[in-house]
DNA sequence: ATGCCAAATTGTCTTTTAGACACATTCAAA
DNA sequence: TTTGAATGTGTCTAAAAGACAATTTGGCAT
């Protein structure tokens, strides 16, 4: 960096990244929050996504990965940006000023933040307390009505994002176990579009697609059926893409 | 702004807008950019995306709004945001790092930008100068090979961000003017797509949609079949999107 | 007036996709 | 062996996408 004055590894106080972490337990989608964990008289203990200030030298791509990595110990996700929310009026909470007041430098500074949502295969993952969070636990996308900051803005936007890329883009695996089943698929993507999809239909566009991978194996211990297993067929999905086909909608 | 010690009308050295400006002028999509007038000895004068440094006190939204009247003119055009950018080496030239030194009270500030897409009526617009560019012209997107900054990956993304959009809601027409022909609808598609579309097939579709209305007006002083001239249905639009409706792609 | 040019306008057929819809199968557990 | 619970499968219809070519209309040049 010539010409730069810049120390290396100082924060900026007026940037950062928050992330919505969504997870899938096979039931419904859910979103990693913390709990900052106040104690405060008459306001309340609002959750919050994960986030911090970024390095000056650091990409926000970069500073995505790391405070994902620093949070979740998971490396290597599908991670995409929503978009930078910088409303002056975004930290008008008593709760979230006093927040900041504690762990802070400069409390007061504007932040712009960099919001990017990721998908996780949630059993990857052990929710791990943060340097200032009390506790990270998933939340139930649908239990979901308050947010600190401007986070349940981003929220929305994040949601409405995915909705629109997993129909270009079959993200969705990136929510699933390596091996996983039909129906978990389609609930999945029920849980996504938020309304119902018919099962056959749904099998046979997923199926004519040719980018699942049926692992002749079957699911054991369940008290049914069992389902057969499958995997995402990354090299079939290159060959169907690289001719512009983008229609993985329902 | 309780507990908030910023003053009111000061620049934020750190964060910027930038903007891309689409237009159409029937024949191709063009961009507009500004020259900043450099004369370098040997590196080039590279055209850049308008924008600015925003205010302490300013949304995002309104900062790109009021950039964008400040260099167009125009207001309540359509803008979208394309994202936040903030690679550190965004600004590794050393045209643009002459450019900064003679603009910016902080030169050296790392600044992460907004950057927003606009669509405009190419003819209600008259080029202005800002206060430091040189030149605002219109520059066909076929021709933009380099830009200042990181502006031509900003471009890519914007690009990219339309045609996804312009599939899911019919933005298209606030770059034509009021009354535009059929014919001049398909080209803009084609334009943004950048593909051949069948003129019947698209003719059909679109007509189907019932979103315009025929103004039962004909071209005049062409010097061929006149065209009838059509307008853009808001009420019908809104009529078909209630019901969760999308489909604008072809 | 005539003919020419350039772009507008229009319809059919085929293929593909979306959407509605119901019953037999398989395993575990009681 | 019966029951419960979820899996797995096929057909018909309607709608949409895609391929494809001839006729019309006005201005303009001769």
């Amino acid at each position: 960096m010539v010409g730069n004055t810049r120390k290396k590894t100082a924060l900026n106080p007026n940037n950062s990244v928050d992330c919505v972490i969504f997870g899938f337990d096979f039931e419904q989608i859910k979103v990693l929050l913390i709990d900052r964990g106040q104690n405060l008289g008459n306001s309340k203990n609002l959750r919050a996504l994960p986030g911090n200030l970024i390095y000056e030298e650091e990409d926000l791509d970069e500073a995505a990965y790391r405070v994902l990595e620093e949070l979740t110990g998971i490396k290597d996700i599908y991670l995409e940006q929503v978009g930078a929310f910088g409303n002056p009026n975004r930290v008008n909470k008593e709760s979230d000023r006093e927040w900041l007041k504690s762990i802070r430098d400069e409390p007061n500074a504007r932040v712009i933040t960099a919001a990017y949502y990721s998908l996780v295969k949630i059993d990857d993952f052990v929710p791990r307390a943060h340097s200032f969070a009390k506790k990270a636990e998933w939340i139930p996308l649908t239990e979901i009505e308050e947010l600190a900051f401007d986070h349940f803005e981003i929220l929305q936007v994040a949601k409405e994002k995915l909705k629109q890329k997993i129909k270009i883009q079959p993200i969705g695996f990136n929510l699933l176990p390596e091996k996983f089943t039909l129906s978990q698929l389609h609930k999945l993507y029920e849980c996504i579009f938020e309304k119902p999809l018919d099962k056959r239909n749904f099998r046979r566009k997923i199926q004519k697609l040719n980018i699942l991978t049926n692992l002749k194996e079957k699911q054991r211990g369940v008290p049914h059926k069992p389902s057969q297993l499958y995997k995402f067929n990354e090299e079939n999905y290159q060959l169907l893409t690289q001719n512009g086909y983008d229609n993985f909608g329902f």
